[in-house]
Formats: structure tokens, C-alpha cells, sequence
DNA sequence: GTAACAATGCAACACCTTGTCGCAAAGGCA
DNA sequence: TGCCTTTGCGACAAGGTGTTGCATTGTTAC
């Protein structure tokens, strides 16, 4: 699946019209009610083909999640070794790549993490996001001048987690939200609520401004 | 269903039976891999009798979220109107009381905002707590002293929808971490993350302490 | 306690979805 | 062009859905 340019012209047709169609199909009567029937149907494939090449519309699905994940890894930047940037107001340029090819991809998103969707795939961004931010918060730590207070019941995964959540919440809301706000405005957005509620959570203190 | 109390007592048991069963169920087996005649066999209940109550097992999940939701804001404290304790490291009373509701009924809320739940009720989860936000902010930037640069593009909705999914997902990780920790312990990290995070989301102004 | 009646059990139904065949036809590849 | 893979087609059993009529049970109200 992964390979498929150098598949059968057919096979990638088939493909092609499969994915299209599910995604079509979510955003229109949500994942759990689709049968195989219908997405053969709007696919314009036989039904018999389908079962050639997936086991079911959820094996369906978790292909075109590795698919678009593949292509997001390799369209994004390096992660940055340097941890100073992680306070600015503006959010890290990774990060309004990475709602870029939301954008772009927006009609699978939307299907997906929507009402409609499905739970485990929205888990699946979460784990993907957990592992990164899990990995730049500790070279933040190391190389940190700012006060921090740690709690010693608090387990690493819990603000990495909510973390994460924020960041699905925020592309549901984006793409459900009739009015577009552009990938940069969101991430910065996005940052905002997410990179100040992480490190506050993990421990790191800070004030309020005062009126003068 | 509301009146369950001044019904026959057979439907009160019927009811009690299937919403039990499908709460097993969808912990087992995940939401959407149950059908009608698991729920009837397991709660020893005929399928006749289950179509008799509810549609089909999505309007059997809503009944029992509208029962738990209603029992949740009868038994929680009021509102206080005093913004002043926003901000302390202790949670507000009332977000105790939150996550020992969600304690108490633990089975139904692991089922179905797990993995294997069903996203349209995380997504009503949601909506309550968005209302409840919403109107709570606009009391306390009224008599804020602090500092706060608006955003006037920034709509309302989004930090408190990103605060509502910090919500959504801090119970998911605690429901399936065992339950470790005491409700009081989960509200206090989940407020520190999201309250924060909400705030600064909403232009307050804020800075980290330096190490000296 | 008993009578009235509301709820349940049971069996059967038509219809739909799933996953899998074998065979024939069509289409890409070299 | 000819080989070989892929697709279309029709059929199949198995299982889920939602509904029905009738007999039986259990509850409530008197």
C-alpha cells in the first residue's frame, strides 16, 4: 500500500477512488453508519474489489492515516535541537507547517476527528504528538533559566496528553468553523493556550501582569 | 425515562439491566462492535423488549448521559459569582466535585470516551463545558486587575473549547491510568494546565520567573 | 386480595450487511 | 502481441436489524 507508485496503474485507481469515497462519506453521514456497499458504490467499485484490498472501511481508514502521516514527516522541517524559542508569542515554524498539511488535507481531518469520526484515529495523532513533545520538553528542561517547582506525583504523560488534546481540539474547531482563519493564525492560536498551560502544568512559575 | 422513579417497577429494572449491559459491552468490546442482541443477552432482557425503550444502542448511550448529566448538576455546588479565586493553585470546589462525579460513574465514562467510545458524546461533554466557561470568563474580565492585550480577531469559542478538550482528555487519561490519583489530585493538574493555558489564550499577560 | 392492564417473552418475518467464492472479462505491462 | 494481474459479476451463508401478533407474566390501584 505504501508503495503504490510503483503498483498497477489499476490498483492505484482503485485506491484512489476508495479513499476519496470514505472520506466523502464520513463528512456526509458519519463513520459508523458507511457500509462497504455504499463506499463501493460512490467509489464506482465492485464491491468483491474492495475486500481485495482492504480487510474493512477501518483498515481502509488507518491506510490513509500512514499514507498522509508519511507525507507530513516528510514535508516538515528538522526539529530544532535549540530549545530557545519555545516561549516566544510566535509559534515555532514546525508548527505552522504541521497546520499547513492539516489544511491540505482537510477533508480527511474533518471527517475523521469530527462528530462523525472516529475515536482511535484522533488517539492515533495524540500518541504521534505525546512522543514529540515528550522528547523537546526534556532538552527544554536541561537547558532552562526559569523557575520551576516540580511535583513529584505528577506523571511526564499527563501534560504531554492534554497537550495533545488541545491540539486536536484545536483542528476540530478550525475546520468545523465556517470562517477560515489562516494555518499561521491558528498555530499561533494554538501555542498560545497549549505551550503555556504544558509548562505551567509541569511545574514552571510564573505571574500574572498587574494593571498599573 | 426522566421519571424513572414513578415508573413501573419493571421498566425501572429493564432500564437499569440494558444501561448496565451496554456499559460492559462497550468497555469489552468497544462501542461500535456491539450490537442489539449483546445488550439483550447480557442484560437477560428479550431484544423485542429492547425496542420497546430505546431506538437502538447510540439512543440507549444518550438516555444515560442525560440521567448521569442531570444527577451531576443537582449535586454539585452553585456557581459562585466572586471571580477572585480563579487563579489560586487550588481548584475551585465545584471542579472537585466534577471529577468525583466522574469517579462515581467511572465505567460509563471510561467506556465511552475511551478508545472505544463514541465521539459525539465527548463532543456534548464538551458543549456543556464550554457554556459553563464561557459565561464564567466574561464575569472575571470584568473585575480583572490584570494585564490583558485582546486579540480581536481571537473568537470566544476557541479557548474555551481548548480548555474543554483539556477537560475531556485529562478524564480519559485518568480513567485509564487505574485511577491513581484522588479526584482532588487530577482536578488540581488539570486546573493548573487549562486555566492557564485559557487565560494567556485570552491576551492576560503573563511572565516566567527567573531563576535568581 | 383481586381485577385490570401494562410490560415482557417468544417466535417469526423481511430486509440489509458482511465476507467469501469461482469464473469470465478486461486492462496494464514488457 | 501475449502474458498475467486485476476487476466485475453473481451467488452464497451467516448474522444483525427492526417489527409484528399473541400468550404470559407482574405490577398497580382499588
Amino acid at each position: 500500500m505504501s508503495h503504490d507508485e510503483h503498483a498497477d496503474l489499476r490498483v492505484r485507481r482503485t485506491h484512489k477512488f476508495l479513499q476519496e469515497a470514505i472520506i466523502d462519506l464520513i463528512a456526509e453521514k458519519g463513520f459508523d453508519t458507511i457500509t462497504v456497499g455504499d463506499i463501493a458504490e460512490r467509489a464506482m467499485i465492485n464491491r468483491a474489489t474492495f475486500y481485495r484490498h482492504y480487510q474493512d472501511k477501518y483498515d481502509l481508514v488507518a491506510k490513509i492515516f500512514e499514507d498522509t502521516a508519511k507525507q507530513l514527516l516528510e514535508n516538515t522541517a528538522p526539529i530544532k535541537k535549540d530549545a530557545s524559542h519555545f516561549l516566544n508569542t510566535e509559534p515555532p515554524e514546525i508548527w505552522v507547517q504541521v497546520f499547513q498539511h492539516v489544511a491540505e488535507h482537510a477533508r480527511l481531518y474533518r471527517a475523521m476527528l469530527g462528530r462523525n469520526g472516529s475515536p482511535w484515529f484522533a488517539e492515533r495523532i495524540r500518541e504521534q504528538m505525546m512522543m514529540l513533545i515528550l522528547d523537546r520538553s526534556h532538552a527544554f528542561d536541561d537547558q532552562s533559566q526559569f523557575k520551576r517547582q516540580i511535583d513529584p506525583a505528577l506523571p511526564d504523560e499527563l501534560p504531554a496528553m492534554q497537550f495533545a488534546h488541545v491540539f486536536t481540539g484545536t483542528i476540530v474547531w478550525w475546520l468545523e468553523s465556517e470562517q477560515r482563519y489562516t494555518p499561521k493564525q491558528i498555530a499561533s492560536w494554538f501555542y498560545r493556550f497549549a505551550i503555556f498551560g504544558f509548562f505551567i502544568a509541569r511545574g514552571y512559575q510564573v505571574a500574572l501582569r498587574e494593571n498599573t
